[in-house]
DNA sequence: GCATCGACACAG
DNA sequence: TGTGTCGATGCA
C-alpha cells in the first residue's frame, strides 16, 4: 500500500472529535501522506485530524468533502498510530480520545510561528552615535549571531528605536526565523561520574540492552542512595550515542527541577521538558522539536508518552511503583504499562527504576518477562528500621481512639529527644471498617472478600465491593463478645485531634494532599517540616513520596491490616514500600529508625513478612495472597463507573448491568456491585461503581465492550471503564 | 401564534 | 464536541 494519496483520492481521517469511526474525505490539492495532520471540514466547523488510511468507501461519494489543508508538521509515524490504536483497545477508550492525548500541543494548527531576528548588516550608518556604536559592537563581538529585538536592546543597553534606526540604513538586517528552535545537542560524554562496581555492571547491562536495538524491559532496583539515577543516565547516554531519542518519566512535576539540573550536569545542556507546568510556548516548541527529531531527551510527566517521537530508543519510568502514574480522570491509563507498550512497538528499551518495585513488576521479573538489575547501597546493606508489631487485641485502648499505649510511649520518647514521629494512615477513604476489639475479627461481606464499612447515617454496614448491606450488629459474629465491635479507621483530621489530646504541647503537622492549593505550597511545607518544623507528622501515602526527613526516627502505622482482606488490594504493598523508604532515610540519619505496626493479625503471613523486613519473603507472601484471591497481577480487574446528576439513574443502570452480565459470564468473569464509587459524588454527579474480576488470560476488554454495549444510557449518564483500577475505596 | 427549552441525532 | 432540528411547553 502506498503511503501517499493524490489529489481526489479517498482518505479515511481520524478526527479529535468524539466520533467512534473514521470519516472519508478527498485528498487535497497537492495530495497528502499517510499520517499527515490535517484540518477537515465537519459540519459547519473545521477540526483537527490525521490521515489514517485509504478511504473506507461506505459513504455517498457525492457528499464527501475535501481535506481543507495539511498542517505544516511532521506526519504521524506508523508506530505512533499503532501505539494509539493498541492503547485505545487496551483501555477501552475511543481512538479519538487517544488522538487528543497525542495532539495536546498549543497552536498545532498554526503555521510555524516566526519571529524577527537581527544580525549585522553590510552597510555603515550615515552617522555614528554612542548608542549605535554600542549595538554594533555587541553584534561584532558575537560574530554573525542574531538576536531578537529585546535581547539585542538589553545587551547593548539601548532603546529598541536605536536598532530600528540602524535597520533602516541596512547596518543591521532584520530577518524572519522560526520561533521554535531545536534543543541544544546533549553530549553523552560530558560529565560522566565514576561509578561503583555495582553501578558499572548495571550501566553496562543497560547499554548492552540498548545496543540490541530491540524491545526489552529492565527493572532497576536499588535503595535510596544506591545511585539508580546515575545508572539509568548511562542508558540515556548510550541511547543518545545511537542517535535515538530518550524519555524519562517522573511521577511528580515537583521532582523535575532537580532532575533537570542533574541532566545538565551529566550532558552539558538542558533537555526538553514536558508537563502541565511548562508554558504554552515551550510546549509547542517541545512537541514540534520532538516530532522533527530535534529534541534528544524529554523529561516529563506521563503525558510525555504521547509526544510524536521520530526514533524513540529508551523510556525510563522513575519511581515506577508510584501510584500517580495512573491517570485517574479523563482517559484512564497507567503510564508505566503504556510505556512498555510503546517501547514494544518502537523496538525500544524500558527501564523501570524503583527502590520499592510494584508487585506487578516483581511478578514480571519472576515470570521472566523483565530483566532485573539490583544495586546495593554505597553505604552497605540497607539499614531497615527496627520493626515491631503492636498486637491491638491486647492493648488497652478506649473506643474511638486509635493510638495504642505502646505507640504513645514511643512517641513521648521521641519528643523528649527532639526527634520526629510519623503517624501513618495507609488509606485514602475515610469510611471506617468494623472490627471486634476482643478477637480482631473484621466483619466481612458474605458475598465477597471485602470487609464491611460502616455508614453511620444509614446505621448499616455496606460492602464497598458489591454494595451488599446489613444492619449494624452488636455482638461479634465470631467470638460473640458483646459491645466490643468498633469502627476503626479515622481520617487524618481525626487522627490529628487524637494526637493533640495526647500531646497538647507538641507541634503537630497534618499532611494531606487536599490541604494544599498547589504542589509548590505542599513541597515548601514538607521541606519546612523535614527541617524540624514539627514533632509529630500525620499523613497518608503522600508522606511516603521521596522526601527526606533526617529527624524522623519513629513511624507508627495505625492500621497495618488494611488491605489484607481485599478492601484495597495494594495496601499491604504500600505499607511495605513505606517501611523500605523509612529504611532509606534511617540509613542516612545517625539514629536507626523504628517502625511500629498496629495490627489485629500479627500472625498473618504478610504482616510477618513485613516485620521480618525480608523483601523476597514479603513479595512471595503477598504474591500468594493475590494468587489465591485471583487479583492483579494474577488476575485482571476493571472498574465501571457510572455517573449522573440523577442518583436513581445510576443505581438503576448499575443494577441492570449487574443482572445482565451474560458476556462477562461467558469468559468466566464476575461482577460485583453496584456500590458507591470511591468518591461518591463529584461536581454534583453521583457515582456508582461495579467491579469486574476475570482470569488473567480471559479476553476482558472484548467482553466488557460487548457487555456495556447492551445498555442504552439515559441522557446525562456517563459510563467509563477503568482497566486495572488502582484505588478501591 | 410565537418564543424558549431540552433531548437528540449528526457530521464525510 | 458543537450545532442544528424537532417536539413539547409556556405565555401573550
Amino acid at each position: 500500500m502506498s503511503d501517499f494519496f493524490h489529489h481526489g483520492d479517498l482518505v479515511a481521517v481520524l478526527t479529535t472529535q468524539p466520533l467512534d469511526r473514521l470519516l472519508d474525505y478527498k485528498a487535497p490539492e497537492g495530495g497528502c501522506h499517510l499520517g499527515a495532520f490535517v484540518e477537515v471540514p465537519l459540519g459547519p466547523r473545521k477540526v483537527l485530524g490525521v490521515i489514517w488510511g485509504p478511504g473506507v468507501g461506505d459513504y455517498d461519494r457525492a457528499k464527501i468533502r475535501p481535506v481543507f489543508r495539511v498542517l505544516d508538521v511532521a506526519p504521524m509515524r506508523e508506530e505512533m498510530r499503532s501505539f494509539l490504536t493498541r492503547a485505545a483497545e487496551y483501555t477501552l477508550t475511543p481512538l479519538s480520545a487517544m488522538l487528543r492525548l497525542g495532539t495536546r500541543s498549543p497552536g498545532l494548527g498554526d503555521p510555524p510561528a516566526m519571529r524577527k531576528i537581527y544580525r549585522l548588516g553590510a552597510a555603515e550608518p550615515d552617522r555614528m552615535t554612542k548608542a549605535r556604536q554600542k549595538v554594533l559592537t555587541v553584534l561584532r563581538d558575537y560574530g554573525g549571531l542574531s538576536f531578537t529585538l529585546r535581547e539585542l536592546a538589553e545587551m547593548a543597553d539601548v532603546g529598541t528605536s536605536v536598532i530600528k534606526g540602524l535597520v533602516g540604513q541596512n547596518a543591521i538586517l532584520e530577518q524572519e526565523a522560526p520561533r521554535d528552535s531545536p534543543y541544544p545537542a546533549l553530549d553523552p560524554d560530558y560529565g560522566g561520574k565514576t561509578l561503583s562496581p555495582d553501578q558499572t555492571a548495571g550501566a553496562e547491562a543497560l547499554r548492552a540492552a540498548l545496543r540490541s536495538d530491540a524491545y526489552g524491559t529492565t527493572l532497576l532496583k536499588g535503595v535510596t542512595g544506591s545511585g539508580k539515577t546515575e545508572v539509568y543516565l548511562e542508558a540515556v547516554a548510550e541511547c543518545l550515542r545511537m542517535g535515538r531519542q530518550a524519555l524519562v518519566l517522573l511521577p511528580e512535576i515537583a521532582l523535575s527541577g532537580e532532575f533537570i539540573t542533574r541532566v545538565e550536569a551529566r550532558f552539558g545542556m538542558r533537555p526538553a521538558e514536558w508537563h502541565s507546568g511548562v508554558t504554552m510556548t515551550e510546549r509547542r516548541r517541545c512537541w514540534r522539536m520532538v516530532g522533527q527529531g530535534d529534541a534528544q531527551l524529554v523529561v516529563g510527566a506521563r503525558s510525555a508518552l504521547f509526544l510524536p517521537y521520530q526514533n524513540l530508543g529508551l523510556i525510563v519510568v522513575d519511581e515506577e511503583h508510584d501510584t500517580s502514574y495512573k491517570q485517574e480522570d479523563g482517559v484512564l491509563y497507567n503510564a508505566r504499562d503504556m510505556a512498555v507498550l510503546r517501547a514494544a512497538i518502537n523496538g525500544a528499551q524500558v527501564v523501570l527504576a524503583s527502590a520499592t518495585p510494584s508487585l506487578e513488576s516483581w511478578a514480571n521479573v519472576e515470570a521472566g518477562k523483565y530483566q532485573r538489575i539490583t544495586l546495593t547501597s554505597r553505604f552497605g546493606a540497607a539499614v531497615m528500621p527496627t520493626m515491631t508489631a503492636i498486637d491491638m487485641r491486647v492493648e488497652n485502648i478506649p473506643n474511638n481512639t486509635w493510638i495504642s499505649p505502646t505507640l504513645r510511649n514511643a512517641m513521648r520518647d521521641r519528643i523528649g529527644r527532639g526527634e520526629q514521629s510519623l503517624i501513618f494512615l495507609n488509606r485514602r477513604g475515610y469510611a471506617p471498617i468494623t472490627i471486634c476489639r476482643a478477637c480482631g475479627h473484621q466483619i466481612g461481606c458474605a458475598q465477597c472478600d471485602a470487609r464491611m464499612v460502616e455508614h453511620r447515617f444509614l446505621k448499616r454496614l455496606m460492602c464497598h465491593q458489591c454494595g451488599e448491606t446489613t444492619p449494624l450488629p452488636t455482638v461479634c459474629p465470631k467470638c460473640e463478645a458483646a459491645d466490643r465491635l468498633s469502627a476503626v479507621g479515622p481520617g487524618v483530621e481525626r487522627m490529628g485531634e487524637e494526637v493533640e489530646t495526647l500531646f497538647p504541647d507538641a507541634r503537630i503537622a497534618v499532611l494531606s494532599s487536599d490541604l494544599y492549593g498547589s504542589a509548590r505550597a505542599m513541597k515548601a511545607h514538607i521541606a519546612e517540616i523535614a527541617e524540624g518544623g514539627a514533632d509529630i507528622i500525620i499523613g497518608t501515602q503522600l508522606v511516603a513520596k521521596g522526601h527526606n526527613f533526617p529527624l524522623l526516627t519513629l513511624v507508627g502505622v495505625i492500621d497495618a491490616d488494611l488491605g489484607l482482606q481485599g478492601s484495597d488490594l495494594r495496601a499491604a504493598e504500600r505499607t511495605f514500600q513505606l517501611m523500605r523508604q523509612v529504611a532509606g532515610r534511617a540509613g542516612r540519619a545517625q539514629t536507626p529508625g523504628e517502625a511500629m505496626l498496629q495490627t489485629y493479625q500479627p500472625e498473618h503471613p504478610v504482616i510477618r513478612a513485613i516485620l521480618a523486613g525480608d523483601e523476597e519473603s514479603f513479595w512471595a507472601a503477598e504474591a500468594a495472597e493475590r494468587k489465591a484471591a485471583g487479583v492483579p497481577p494474577y488476575g485482571r480487574m476493571a472498574g465501571i463507573i457510572l455517573s449522573s446528576p440523577n442518583v436513581q439513574d445510576v443505581f438503576d443502570l448499575g443494577a441492570d448491568m449487574a443482572r445482565r452480565d451474560g458476556p462477562l459470564r461467558q469468559i468466566g468473569a464476575q461482577v460485583f456491585g453496584p456500590a458507591p464509587a470511591p468518591i461518591a459524588r463529584v461536581r454534583g454527579r453521583h457515582r456508582v461503581r461495579l467491579l469486574v474480576k476475570a482470569d488473567k488470560a480471559a479476553p476482558l476488554q472484548k467482553a466488557l465492550a460487548q457487555w456495556a454495549g447492551q445498555f442504552r444510557l439515559p441522557t446525562n449518564l456517563r459510563l467509563s471503564i477503568d482497566i486495572d483500577p488502582q484505588s478501591f475505596y
